[in-house]
DNA sequence: TATACTAATGACTAATCGGTCATTTGTCAA
DNA sequence: TTGACAAATGACCGATTAGTCATTAGTATA
């Protein structure tokens, strides 16, 4: 789909430029070059549009992120390389960095807010996964702490790529990052962030997933889903969802084999939760 | 002024809930019960309410935070009280901090972006005043890398307030993030953020590289760079500010050769600015 | 060349937007 | 009761919006 990636690209520099509600479909045609029918072509709303962006830019940067994480890179330059890779992406891809982390209208969508909070949801792992490996025992209470505190320096510091296009130093950035949650993580005592407290704010909607919106959810993946372990996954999913039978390692193991496939996470993220794995 | 009180007070709620492009005018009349005639008795356009909403909210949080940091409260009890204050302010005033630390779309208005950049560079003055009164000389370059990370931990936090109304302990969050201030301050030794830094960043983007300013850098490099390609670079590039001679692919590639060292990477991007390439 | 089919168009609609203004309502003193 | 003045109204305006659909253009097959 050539056409769709030309339309979320035109559509992210207007966005990055004006917000969402201020930038009408026919300002995103006219970049384009294209018609308006050409358009819903491709989108049947304006908002699949912004859901289809944000699924496509959130989780590159999250995937991108997970990987070094899980990378083999030595304890030493792990947490440099953490860093680098993050600020990395925010140089390369400041636009979509300003939509997303930035306009919040969209959280007013409901199915956006829950989308953008499974990923940030994932990027808390990816650095809870991390801290775990670097620090193994030596963070009891304070893991989640120090983990705030990374997303802290990050939001923070990413706003001199976001708002301003002036040179800087990653590798010094990611030093001086890298030695400051180094020194947050060896000395604090004082804890605040719990388990539990994560666990709330990853659900903040303790909406319930109806089985019915998940049975239709998971009937919009398939189709247009060619046959593939992925599919074969979903479609016994869908079964134990309609009548249970297998056990919980069973399940988790078939929502594994969707996580696996970017397309896949958010239905996986839905289905777990629906069985709370 | 109670008519003005009203509209804001209703007009923040919807703001909070759906963004202000997407709230209209009637929405807010109607909410308040007053007539949209009505509205424009007090505010001349829907533009001009969101900047007195800006003025009126933002003003009081800043100021809330500098009678603290101003206060005699002694050394040994300001930073708890700074975060407290601050995060007592994010639990009071949810629905003000929503509209205004996450809605970016306001900084595609120039009057406002610049309106709160002002209020950002308030905050960062508070702060830097408070770590000068309790570090003193302890703090060299560390000082503003200190800052970002007070206010990271000001963004990452605050959402437990802004996103959940979660019951939380405002002590023991105070002294968890004085702790790691504390901490920070005592062992950051790779500094990152420059004065130079934060002054670039309190200036609008947009600004224009006058001629006078750029020619002035420039001098200040060539002194003390021995000879080489760099320094003969920038003479010929020094030359060509004052009289244009070059063609553009000419001017990019001495550019290009600034940039390739980190020194004088700065002075390329200025002078790149100054001939929009 | 004729046919069949998809891709693309842009005039069109109904709804909504920010903003205006002739009119009505409410409140005084005389 | 009247007249004068300000406060408040909501029908109305032109512009713009998201989304539709009859029509046309382009392409592949027969």
């Amino acid at each position: 789909m050539l056409k769709k990636q030309l339309i979320m690209e035109k559509a992210l520099e207007l966005f990055s430029e004006q917000g969402f509600e201020a930038t009408s479909v026919q300002q995103i045609t006219e970049r384009c070059g294209i018609s308006k029918g050409a358009f819903y072509l491709s989108f049947k709303t304006k908002d699949e549009l912004i859901i289809s962006m944000v699924e496509n830019y959130l989780q590159r940067f999250v995937t991108d992120v997970d990987q070094v994480v899980k990378s083999s890179l030595s304890k030493d330059i792990k947490l440099v390389e953490f860093y680098k890779s993050i600020f990395q992406a925010f140089k390369n891809h400041a636009a979509p960095a300003r939509v997303f982390f930035n306009e919040k209208v969209l959280l007013s969508k409901k199915e956006l807010f829950q989308k953008i909070i499974a990923y940030d949801v994932e990027m808390s792992k990816s650095i809870i996964y991390m801290l775990e490996q670097l620090y193994q025992d030596e963070l009891h209470e304070t893991k989640y702490d120090v983990m705030y505190c990374i997303k802290g320096f990050m939001k923070s510091y990413s706003e001199l790529f976001i708002f301003s296009d002036i040179p800087l130093d990653l590798d010094q950035l990611a030093r001086s990052l890298a030695e400051k949650t180094e020194i947050i993580a060896r000395h604090t005592t004082i804890p605040f962030i719990t388990e539990e407290l994560v666990q709330l704010t990853a659900k903040p909607c303790n909406e319930e997933v109806s089985q019915e919106s998940l049975l239709e959810l998971i009937g919009q993946h398939l189709d247009g889903l060619e046959e593939s372990i992925e599919r074969e996954s979903l479609e016994l999913l869908k079964v134990q969802i309609e009548n249970t039978t297998y056990s919980k390692p069973i399940l988790k193991g078939l929502i594994e084999n969707l996580r696996l496939q970017p397309d896949h996470r958010w239905v996986a993220y839905v289905i777990a939760k629906y069985f709370n794995i």
